[in-house]
This record gives C-alpha cells, structure tokens and sequence, in this order.
DNA sequence: GTCTATATAGCGATAGAC
DNA sequence: GTCTATCGCTATATAGAC
C-alpha cells in the first residue's frame, strides 16, 4: 500500500464523525475542515470535491469489511452468531465507517448507497453457507440491518435513550442471539464450508 | 377534524416524494414549491419554516400509524404476520411517510427521529402481548427495521436492483413470514389480549 | 502540501403587493 | 391565500501566494 498521508486520514476521520454525530447535513466542507485542523483549502488538496470525500469513505469502509469478513470467518461461535453480536455498535472503526455511510446514503448519495449494498452482499455470501436456507439468510442479514438502522437513529452519543430500548443489549443481546443462531442453524454435516448458488 | 387546505396537503405530498425520490439534501423550499406547483411564498404561509415542514410530516406519519394499528389488530393472521408482510415497501401511504421520515432523521433532524422512536413504541407496544418474550419481540421489531431500511436504500424506483434482492418477495417473503411467526409465537393460551409490563 | 482570498451559486426566510 | 422580489447567509469550489 502507497500509505496515505496523515492529513489526509485525519479528513476522512472527522468527515466520519460529522457525519456520525450530527448528520449528513452537517457534514459541510468547512465542518470538516475545521474539525480536522486543516484549511478548507488544505482539505480539498486531498479530496478535490464533495464526491471524492464520499468515495473516500466507501473505500475506507470496503477495505474494514475485508478485515471483517476475515474475522468473522476465524470466529469459533459461528458467523451467524458473530454477525449478530457484532451489528450493535461498539464504536469501532468498522460500525463508524458503516453508520456514516448510512447517513450519506440517506441524505441522497448514490455512491454510498452503491457502496452499502456491495459490502452487505459480501457479508451476505461468508454467511450464506451456514444456514439453513434463504429465508434463514434473509433474517439474519435483515435483523443486523434493523440494529444498525436502529444505531444510526441514536444522534446523541451521551443520550442512553436515544435507541429507546430497540437495540437489546447484555442478557437481551445474548438471547437473541440464541433464537437466531437455533433458528437458522443449518443441518449437521450439510455444507459447512461448500459454496451455493 | 378542521379539515386541511388542499394547497398544504399538496405540498405535503411534494415535500414526501422528493424526500423519497432523491434524499434529505434534495428537498429545499425551492423544489417543494415548484413540485406543489406553489410558489416559495406560498408554501411557507402553510409552513412558515422548514422545521414546521418536518413536524407537519411527523404529524402525518403517527395519523397513519394509528390507523395502521387498528388494521393491524383486526388482521386474521395475528400482528407479527401483518407487520412483517405490511413491512416490504408497497408504497402506500404510511410507507411513504415512514421513508421520508427516516431521511429526514438519517440528516440531522431530531424532531424526526423522535417521531421515529414513538411511532415504533406504539407497533412494539401492540405485538408485545402476542409474543412468547422480549427476545422474540426484539427479532420482530429489528426484522421491520431492516426491511425499511433496504427499502430506503433503493433511490431510483425504476431500477428493480435498487434493494438489490435483499428484500424477499412473493415466496421468499411468505417463508421468512412464516419462519418468524413460528419463531415468536407465545404459547398457546398466554395472554393472547392481555397487558404486560 | 497547505494556506488565504474570492468567485459563484443556492438556500431559508422576510416584506409587501395583489 | 398566494404571489414576486429581495435580503443575508452559507455552501462548494477555484486561484494563486507561500
């Protein structure tokens, strides 16, 4: 890898948290620039314009996905499991490329739409072998989109009710986890590993 | 009811479809007024800011909600199965405000993300007596979730890959409906009308 | 590679005529 | 109740110095 300038890392990290902690709108070049230490001037050296700010962000998020799904596959619980547990945000850099993404595609962004489809369909195909069928895969990817959407809605970082109990957490998580992975546990010695159409 | 002028509703409706069709940053004053075919001033002696906008889409977005949990009570196939079912997009009126709503919220808007919350705390409010527990409960809601969310991914309603077959349809959807009803069922003879805590 | 200064345009909102 | 005209602000992006 070329490594990227720190600058330019900096950019893309307060772009994210803008766009984390106050919405799409916010997310204004001038916000960011502040936010990173840098002129607006410096900032558009780096990302010539708005778009490229965003398919900045995309790239970032693909490439966390790589390392994701590389997790996810050395996980001894299981992917279903894994995926589930880890669709509640824990603030990682993964759930902050994710959720600022989300903002942007919300707010119109045809490339971060884009963007989010391609890396759930990634995610859609490591899980797709260890369950039962495509139903079953539907609820487990349909399930982790519903806790992430929930996330997304939680603007406030400091408020414990911005969730409003949708999002369970501890014991509640730990249940849920159980009902899903039994409910779509694919049958023993079938294709633990093997592809599917 | 005092019966709202028809020139607010229409504006209503061009504020909805914009945020719908082309996302939060899309929907100025100025293309409200121009698809309402009203002028800026006009639109704004109904809603004489763009806050009022956003409330008055809230506003609209519970209206349907309370008809919508009437419906759902008198569903033959019980509330999970509605809710689900009702959950895939068929762009009818209470979908529409919803995606236009959740837009909103994805940008910034705290009044819409609260009418998000309460709105979802009146469905959970209403399936919770018809489930076996609270972990049951979580997989219904977020199921919801995620379906929506898909669904307000896809921006170009003539593309049919917009959501890009991650929302089951037609038979895809009646097996995932009835996996999760056979999933959540609370045991026969609980509390089938009862209040819970 | 980063800055300041500025051009240009779009936005929300107001004022006042009709 | 709806219009036109316009103000003041903010946004993206460019130009050019350092």
């Amino acid at each position: 890898m070329p490594r990227p300038p720190l600058a330019r890392e900096r950019v893309m990290d307060a772009y994210e948290s803008i766009l984390i902690d106050e919405g799409g709108r916010a997310a204004t070049l001038d916000a960011v620039a502040r936010t990173a230490g840098v002129s607006k001037g410096g900032l558009l050296y780096h990302f010539a314009s708005k778009d490229e700010l965003a398919a900045g962000l995309v790239a970032r998020l693909e490439a966390l996905t790589d390392d994701d799904l590389l997790r996810m596959k050395a996980d001894s619980e299981g992917p279903v499991a894994y995926y589930v547990r880890t669709s509640v945000m824990e603030d990682d850099a993964l759930d902050r490329a994710l959720i600022a993404t989300t903002r942007l595609a919300q707010g119109g962004s045809v490339i971060a739409a884009a963007g989010l489809r391609e890396v759930r369909r990634r995610w859609a195909d490591a899980i797709r072998p260890h369950v039962r069928d495509e139903a079953a895969l539907d609820l487990v990817m349909l399930l982790s989109d519903g806790l992430y959407f929930n996330n997304s809605l939680a603007f406030d970082p400091a408020d414990p009710h911005g969730a409003d109990g949708f999002v369970p957490t501890g014991e509640g998580l730990e249940r849920l986890i159980r009902l899903v992975t039994q409910m779509t546990r694919a049958p023993k010695g079938s294709e633990p590993a093997s592809s599917e159409a």
